[in-house]
DNA sequence: ACACTGAGTGGAAGCCGTTCCAGAAATTTC
DNA sequence: GAAATTTCTGGAACGGCTTCCACTCAGTGT
């Protein structure tokens, strides 16, 4: 394997200016640079990852941290990540937590060993020594999906969000509104679902609308965990709520098929309103809020990698809101009023 | 940042016994390596990653190349490769081509810089010169997905698979049978598609079943492309098909919407069968055979690693075919005659 | 007692680029 | 044309850990 040495003997300079025509650092005359970078080639040069970051103290390497890989949000804001990264150059290090089940692993071993640039943490709850033991790694980190004290953070409007669904059905004439949603305590994750419920219950509140206990669910965020869920809801025609806010769009789908399966048309029986923006929502009509994911992840690269030039300084860490998208399709329609109809 | 030698001074030996403690290579006695634990504690001492792999050649990490994250197969697979890295304390390193989009970059410049210890590539064909070029890098590679030449890999017996879903809806009765799947053509993707079309060709003509052109679509392996694919399959009564063998759960279930929207029952008028073990297909009904996708991803690190152990020599490059399970459940059955039900 | 192991240790030479420093060469300025 | 800059360049010192080599010393065998 070729060396920088072996490029700088053959360009007839020294390794010194064979760094510095190959980096683009320090000024190195137009002729050695063209002899550099023809040697380069023609010995196949690769300079060695290790020794250059050992080097210069930087990797090029972004890590990103996120509790489950394989559902929607995360996957798709990953792809904006990677996305962004590649195209600055940047590799992209993975720790999927995988609910919490790596998370004393990957905060105390991986993120520790000053081998990543810096940090894009999604949905990631932090307690205060968990900030402190990654801050004292001193390096800059990004977080998504919530408040993280002392950091830069990019999120969603929450409350909004669940105000904005919760509304939608209001005006369309609803009353009995059922909420899916995360979580009511603030646990270890960023309060997502907790702020989508509150923007529920104050739209309820506002409208001066019942709450019911027997509407307010909660779910892993799974698709069958929320089908099972809306079935149970739904059975009891009685105590049938006329439209449900699920907090995520495959929470929506599980709704969905849900009532469906219990013979409930859509949407004169049922409203169904969710949240994210997943493409499957174009196939089953689903009324939603986007909530772009892939520009979370790649906005997330941009906000860190500034963080990263070399003449930038530590802005005072900045809460920047992502924009929204209301889609209405054909899950939501004014209620079916027997009376009415017959 | 404390350093190995003000752990070393601390401890009273030298930075060599110091090393030899804290990595557990050489020998050491109890006492050093008490001495040298209890400083690297005290003094909060971290190694640094650069300069452990510069010396030692070996990085603890592995890339792993995808062309979709935020696909269910790949993201499930590497859920499971993530878990048996970070077991085995080792760092992921995500590549995700994105169709084709960074397939270049990825090859060219990230895979080659020396700073990974073994490569898992997932549903990724390679060119000649391509393979070339990621074995001259050196290291290690299991391929997912399919036959890589020259390299250990890991797969799914396609063609059975096909021929098994095919067989399973002829021995229910179906003769009109037909197949959403990927391209025909040798991509430059494994030809996973291909391989459960031939088999589904060949099991259709093992059973003196027609074929039709019309029968056999290719989807680009999304549920909403599978769903417009399905719908416009379906929508002529004389023409439809009594089943529906998808290459994928997710293309299966557009196959089940399309279906549900244009009022057709399942299974009664149709039967739907996909592949994968998607958790979605629990909700829906949905027969399909369980590959096993997140045994994928662990397994492939465990040939990888094993080829990373000291130790261990270049076994020859082995094929190894993965299990997978035949789920029944609610959307195939015998298909429904008119005459014998009237 | 005497040569013979082998565990345990420190010194120093790597690993392979990058960059500081000082000096040489090429420009610019007056 | 001399002085003052600016551009280029090479030597050498890093960056921080690992490991080869040589050596000490305690334990083993006879």
């Amino acid at each position: 394997m070729a060396g920088i040495k072996d490029v700088a003997r053959l360009a007839g300079v020294s390794p010194a200016t064979a760094s510095r025509a190959l980096s683009g650092n320090g000024s190195v005359s137009a002729r050695a640079r063209q002899a550099v970078t023809s040697a380069a080639s023609e010995l196949g040069f690769i300079g060695s990852y290790h020794a250059s970051s050992l080097a210069t103290g930087r990797s090029r390497n972004v890590g990103v941290v996120l509790p489950y890989v394989n559902r929607w949000y995360f996957s798709t804001l990953l792809e904006g990540a990677n996305a962004a990264l590649m195209d600055a150059g940047y590799d992209l290090t993975l720790y999927d937590f995988q609910g919490d089940r790596y998370r004393e692993t990957v905060l105390g071993d991986f993120l520790l060993r000053k081998r990543l640039d810096g940090v894009i943490a999604v949905s990631l709850q932090l307690n205060e020594h968990e900030v402190k033991q990654i801050l004292s790694a001193g390096i800059p980190v990004v977080g998504v999906g919530g408040p993280l004290p002392g950091m830069a953070t990019i999120r969603t409007d929450d409350p909004g969000i669940g105000r904005q669904a919760t509304e939608h059905l209001i005006s369309l004439g609803h009353t009995r509104i059922a909420h899916i949603g995360g979580e009511h305590e603030v646990g270890r994750y960023f309060k997502i679902s907790t702020g989508r419920r509150v923007g529920y219950e104050e739209a309820m509140a506002d409208a001066g609308l019942p709450l019911r206990d027997a509407w307010s669910l909660v779910s892993d965020y799974t698709l069958n965990d929320a089908y099972a869920q809306a079935k149970h809801l739904l059975a009891n025609a009685a105590e049938r709520p006329t439209a449900i806010f699920a907090a995520s769009d495959e929470m929506a789908a599980g709704a969905l098929l849900a009532a469906r399966d219990l013979g409930l048309r859509i949407p004169d029986e049922l409203s169904v309103i969710g949240v994210d923006g997943h493409e499957m929502g174009e196939v089953l009509g689903l009324t939603t809020i986007d909530q772009f994911a892939r520009q979370q992840g790649t906005r997330a690269v941009d906000r860190l990698l500034a963080q990263l030039k070399p003449g930038a300084e530590p802005t005072e860490p900045a809460d920047e809101l992502v924009q929204t998208r209301f889609i209405v399709r054909s899950s939501t329609a004014a209620p079916y009023i027997r009376a009415r109809s017959r």
